[in-house]
DNA sequence: CACCTTGTTGTACGATTGTACAACAGCGTG
DNA sequence: CACGCTGTTGTACAATCGTACAACAAGGTG
């Protein structure tokens, strides 16, 4: 039967070695698959180590338990979640519109748009509540979302010249972008992606003064 | 030491029966109060039964699994928060607009506002993709929440004389109330009760013609 | 008062969980 | 080539899980 490739030995080693920050963070994507697929009640360690394909003891090796190992997944994942939208404003040119309707255009695609990702997040979710690490964690993520949409909004509101309250705009733009997201995600079928995406570039078309949205449908072309 | 109150009986019997009915109600809310406190990991046969003062063998006998109880549950608080939205309608008068803005106001107060509430629900979210009967029951809650906000949109089009897209609207409008409603759940210490409510009577001002949510702060008086 | 239906209890079972730990082995260092 | 550090394996452990089931007893019926 096949024999390994390299011409030496008898046998391939039992497993490869790895830098403990390379492991992590293949025990880190292994947790999100799981998570996306079977939900926090279906993710053991054991269904982690396999699908990262190692063994169940690994996991304690290289972190703390399996709630540390949950924790640090929510990390990764909003620090990702962070870096794919700093891509979608850094492509997007320098007009503050531009860049916000970017991001907003952003949120109804992959890899945002993902109904595996909202999975996972779902799964950090029902964790603030009761874990106060991934409550502090969840604070910096939204707190970091925000911030951006925010300065984003008062960017188009000094452009503009028209006086908006950036914070209270970011924190409706910030729920309805979070509850189109979800909604889709839980059930696609209820609505299309493009129109929620028409839903929260009307918002934004109100925001600006050019309408509302579902009031006289607009003609913008969107994206 | 305290006997029963009853003259006769020597010792109180060792249980109390119930109509199967009464009794599959209090597991389902012993199950409700269970998920908010513990989520669903922390949600055991045994300690839904601890918290409704039964064996846990009862479970069995009046559920065909956890699943099922699960499942009922979620029938059970979808119906409740129907119940509680239509009461509020009822006592708003007439007038559309009156019955739209005393919706959003209830959304931002309890018993909707309610973190345990919350954590019931995302619950249940993090079923709806892998269980087919909670994707079902998901999709009808949904599916008359929807309706019942674009039948408030379109009765306020037709009175105001102006043209809505009323399905686009409530699909605006279910998003923005679901993310607000999440997001302080969450974390109430990201915004106050009262922001998340001017936001959303923000975009219901806009929706109406008498400007935009952070545009020209109105003026407007709150509920 | 005896009977019978059935709501209820308590327990036992196998499966699965998170974690701990001793033994193994890859691989850089000397 | 031998040594030693440590990433990795595999297993054992106690605890807990969902479920099944035999036995008990409450309370209406005759």
């Amino acid at each position: 039967m096949a024999r390994g490739a390299a011409a030496r030995p008898v046998s391939r080693p039992k497993y490869t070695r790895d830098l403990p920050e390379e492991r992590r963070r293949k025990l880190i994507e292994a947790a999100m698959r799981c998570l996306a697929e079977r939900g926090l009640a279906g993710t053991s360690v054991r269904e982690i180590a396999v699908r990262a394909d190692v063994s169940p003891g690994l996991v304690g090796h290289h972190f703390a338990g399996k709630e540390d190992l949950v924790a640090q997944t929510y990390d990764y994942v909003g620090t990702n979640f962070g870096k794919i939208l700093d891509d979608v404003l850094e492509t997007a040119g320098d007009d503050p519109e531009d860049r916000l309707r970017a991001f907003v255009d952003a949120s109804f695609r992959p890899p945002i748009l993902d109904s595996d990702l909202l999975a996972v997040w779902i799964t950090f979710w029902s964790l603030v509540r009761t874990d106060a690490r991934i409550h502090t964690i969840h604070r910096g993520i939204y707190a970091d979302y925000r911030r951006r949409l925010e300065s984003l909004i008062a960017a188009i509101a000094e452009r503009r010249r028209i006086v908006i309250e950036a914070r209270l705009a970011a924190l409706s733009l910030t729920a309805m972008l979070d509850g189109l997201w979800l909604e889709w995600c839980l059930d696609p079928s209820a609505f299309t992606a493009e129109e929620a995406c028409r839903a929260a570039q009307g918002w934004v078309d109100g925001l600006i003064g050019e309408g509302f949205p579902g009031r006289l449908p607009g003609r913008r072309k969107t994206a």
